[in-house]
DNA sequence: AAAAAAGTCAAACGTTTGTTTAAATCATTC
DNA sequence: GAATGATTTAAACAAACGTTTGACTTTTTT
C-alpha cells in the first residue's frame, strides 16, 4: 500500500544494487549482510533465499558486472578490426578498447559511486583463490583475444615480454580507479580521478607507452 | 624449561612476525587474533598486553616496514645525486631507487614468503582511510623527494601529467607483487613473479616508459 | 631475600557474524 | 474462491570475533 522503498517487489534486483555499492567500497568481509539488506530495505533472510549464501551473491554480482564489461570490450575490439580491415590494427586502439569499457563501468547515477574496477580490485586482494575461478570463467578468455591482437600490432615485442607488460596494464587498470584517494593527496588536491575519460586518456597513454617500452638488459645495483 | 617454541620469551617480535605473514596473505578483517597467536605460539590476550588493539598491532607492523623501504629509497637516491653530481640526473636510476627497496622487502627466508607491497596492497584497498593517515605520516614526504627528482630528470613532462603517472607508477609497483598470481595464469605458467630483480627490471622499464610517454590531445570514441 | 614490576595464562565478556527455521503473507492456478 | 506455490518476515542459532579480567609466574629492583 504504502509507496515506500520496497513496494516495488523486486527484491533480488535491491539486493544486488546495494550489495554492489558497499561491496565495491568496504570490500568482501567489512560488508555485512546485515549492512546489505538494511540498505535494501529488504529482509535479513532474503539473501539467503534469493542467493544461498553470502559468496554466491558476490559471484552473482560479479557474473553480472564482468559480463557487461567483456561484450563491450570485445564489441570495439571487433570494430578496431573492421576500421582497418586487413592490415593489423595499431596498439592504441586495442588498449583503447580494453581500459575503456572497464573505467566507465560505474553503477548508481551520483557522481561519487562506485565502480567495477573498484569492486574487482578489492575482491582480488581480498579473495584470490576466489577470484582465481572467476579469472578462468571469465577474464582470460577476453584476456587471451585483446593479447593476441597486441601481438599482432607489435611483433617486436618478445612474446614472455607482453605476458608481462599486460598484466602490469590490468593491475594499472583496476588500481588506478580503485585507489584513486591517493592521486588527491599526492597532488594535494590538483588532480582528482573524478573525470572518466581523463582518467582514461592517461592510462591509455601510459599502458601504450609500457607496451612499447624498449627491452633492457639485466643490469642493476 | 622444554626447548618449544615459546621458551624464546621475546614474545613481541613474535607476534609481528606471525602477523606480518598472515596480514599480507589474508588481509587485516580476515586474519584473527587467534591465527596469529596460534601461528606465534604465544597467548591469545598477549597481543592486546604488547600492542592494546588489533589495530595498533597492524599500525606498528607498517610503521617498521615502510620506515625501512624509506630509508633504503632515500639513500639510494642520494647516491643518484651524487653519482652525477651537479647535472641533473638521469630518470631510470631514481625509478629504481624507488621500485628496488619495496619490491625486494621480503620476510621470512621461505621461497614463498609474503612481502611489504602486499601487505601494504591489502591494507591500501581494505582500509583506504586508514591508510590515509599512513600516507600523511610515512609515504607522503619521501614521494615529494621523488617527485621532485623526476621533475627535474624530465622536465618537459607537464606537472599535472606528473602526478597522474607517478600515481600510476604506485599502484603498479604494489600490485604487480601483490597481485602476481595473474601472471601465472595469464601466461598458462610461462612467467612468474618469483624472481625479484626480474619483477623490479619489468617494472622499472614499464614506468620509465610511461612517464616519459608523450601527452595525447583529448580524443577518443 | 623481600618487594615491585612486567609478563603470561585460561577463562569469560558482550558483540557481531552468516545461516536456519517456521509461521505469515502474497501471488497464481484450478 | 479455495488451494497451491513463491516470497517475506521475525526470531533464534551456533560460531567466531576483539577485548577484558584476575590469578599466576617470571623478572627486575631495592
Amino acid at each position: 500500500m504504502d509507496a515506500t522503498a520496497q513496494s516495488t517487489r523486486n527484491t533480488r534486483e535491491r539486493i544486488l544494487r546495494s550489495a554492489e555499492t558497499l561491496f565495491a567500497e568496504s570490500g568482501f568481509n567489512a560488508t555485512s549482510l546485515r549492512h546489505i539488506t538494511q540498505a535494501a530495505n529488504v529482509n535479513l533472510a532474503s539473501v539467503n533465499y534469493h542467493f544461498g549464501t553470502k559468496k554466491e551473491l558476490l559471484k552473482e554480482l560479479i557474473r553480472e558486472r564482468v559480463s557487461s564489461v567483456n561484450e563491450q570490450r570485445l564489441e570495439r575490439l571487433r570494430q578496431c578490426r573492421c576500421r582497418e580491415n586487413g592490415k593489423p590494427s595499431q596498439l592504441r586502439p586495442i588498449v583503447e578498447a580494453y581500459v575503456v569499457p572497464m573505467v566507465q563501468a560505474k553503477y548508481g547515477r551520483m557522481k561519487r559511486e562506485s565502480s567495477s574496477p573498484e569492486l574487482i580490485c578489492h575482491i582480488q586482494t581480498e579473495m584470490p583463490a576466489f577470484m582465481e575461478e572467476m579469472h578462468r570463467e571469465f577474464f582470460q578468455p577476453v584476456q587471451e583475444k585483446f593479447l593476441e591482437a597486441i601481438r599482432e600490432a607489435v611483433p617486436e615485442v618478445d612474446e614472455r615480454e607482453l605476458f608481462w607488460r599486460f598484466h602490469f596494464a590490468i593491475v594499472l587498470i583496476l588500481g588506478a580507479v580503485g585507489q584513486r584517494s591517493r592521486l588527491m593527496l599526492l597532488s594535494r588536491g590538483q588532480c582528482d580521478g573524478e573525470d572518466i575519460e581523463e582518467t582514461a586518456r592517461k592510462l591509455i597513454e601510459f599502458i601504450c607507452a609500457g607496451i612499447t617500452a624498449p627491452a633492457i638488459p639485466a643490469c642493476q645495483s
